[in-house]
DNA sequence: GGGCTGACTTATT
DNA sequence: CAATAAGCCAGCC
């Protein structure tokens, strides 16, 4: 219960993670790291991580712009997801050069 | 209730 | 830059 950003009554700590993945803007990207903080859980990077991975298709969550502490995309290269995640990044102006993203120059902060 | 697992991170070697 | 280790949380068996 409570799992998914379309939840009526998500848990307390999702509600927050989906609420800073949802502020990111266009364009830019943050790591699961960042979320976390931003979410006022810090070190819990990996329920974040866990938590996206509940995300049902179709959900008007921006989980693409969510990427690793490295600027790389969390899936295996070969994996649909990857693909798909690069291309949504490209789509919105944010340069994907093998499987990586220059944190630095499309990073988002607050 | 114990142990594994995973869309992770940071520090260390 | 690559490999290791430890830390963290909740769901699943």
């Amino acid at each position: 219960m409570a799992r998914f950003a379309s939840d009526p009554n998500p848990a307390p700590r999702e509600q927050m993670i989906w609420q800073v993945v949802c502020a990111i803007p266009p364009g830019r990207v943050a790591s699961y790291g960042q979320v976390s903080r931003f979410a006022g859980l810090e070190g819990l990077a990996r329920f974040v991580g866990r938590t996206m991975s509940r995300l049902p298709d179709g959900s008007d969550v921006p989980w693409h712009r969510v990427l690793k502490s490295d600027g790389r995309i969390a899936f295996p290269a070969d994996s649909s997801r990857y693909a798909e995640q690069c291309q949504r990044l490209k789509s919105e102006g944010v340069d994907v050069l093998n499987g990586r993203v220059a944190m630095k120059q499309f990073g988002w902060t607050p």
